[in-house]
DNA sequence: TCCGAGTTAATAATCGTTCTAAATTAGGAA
DNA sequence: TTCCTAATTTAGAACGATTATTAACTCGGA
């Protein structure tokens, strides 16, 4: 299935209707590794599709969110950065640049659970555990 | 040594003038276990010290934040939450009241920093490490 | 005491987001 | 297909949180 599809699919299955700025706005997160906000969505759409409204992509990113098919990204800016991938991943904030990277590994995901199970927190259940890291980019000196 | 004596010696590391605002306002926020926002410390403070502008609450938390003293809490939300405690530690996010505890576990935290000085991630230089917990307090029937 | 840098207060400005209401559109029924 | 209705979109106003501005104040050192 392509990636047009899977996304249809997607919305199918939230029971949205498949509109065209649906569309554009859920390709254009999934396409984007970087947890743009809502502001650099709807310039990126604008150039295909400069009739946009920045008022649909706020409301259609809060639809999904609501839908459960995107996330907002846990930040200490004031800024909402938002995330297609709702699987279970970390993030690693890099200072230097303000960017925020994916971080998947499965083993640190069985540690973690395990732990949880193991060191329950009274009367809490638990539905997601994320790692954050924080850290600087170093330049690697060859000589 | 006294709470005030420790927040005057905090400002002094830190090299900053010991006035009142700053004082009162590190007070409550080392006081306040809940995580506030400006707002909410601006209402505590004004009780005892009505002169207080809540210009200087933002300005005042601005400058601890970059002084390292206090924090930021990562949230998906668009108002600042505040944190005192620096030390690792990590958070559960309760999504029945949006209430932010802390969670500590020197245990968790050998684990993690154990695991991250095995599984090294190319060129990072790690800062900070930090959990996460998102979830639902539950009702307990005893019968 | 006086000076000057640092700090504070009041408020205007800005920024990101949400709300409102009118226009448009999608998709089902006839 | 055409029509209908509810859902969606748009533009822009409104809002809330934060930051900037600037004049007044204050602290600590000379």
């Amino acid at each position: 299935m392509n990636r047009k599809a899977q996304i249809r699919k997607t919305l199918a299955n939230a029971g949205l209707k498949a509109t065209v700025q649906r569309l554009v706005i859920l390709e254009a997160l999934t396409n984007n590794y970087s947890h743009p906000t809502a502001e650099s969505i709807y310039k990126q759409i604008k150039k295909d599709y400069p009739s946009i409204s920045l008022s649909t992509v706020y409301n259609t990113l809060e639809v999904f969110r609501q839908c459960g098919i995107i996330r907002i990204v846990n930040t200490d800016s004031i800024t909402a950065r938002y995330d297609s991938v709702t699987d279970m991943h970390h993030h690693i904030f890099v200072e230097n640049d303000n960017k925020i990277k994916d971080y998947y590994n499965p083993e640190l995901d069985k540690i973690l659970k395990k732990f949880f199970s193991k060191n329950k927190i009274p009367n809490l259940e638990i539905n997601d555990i994320q790692l954050q890291i924080r850290g600087k980019y170093i330049k690697i000196h060859a000589n």
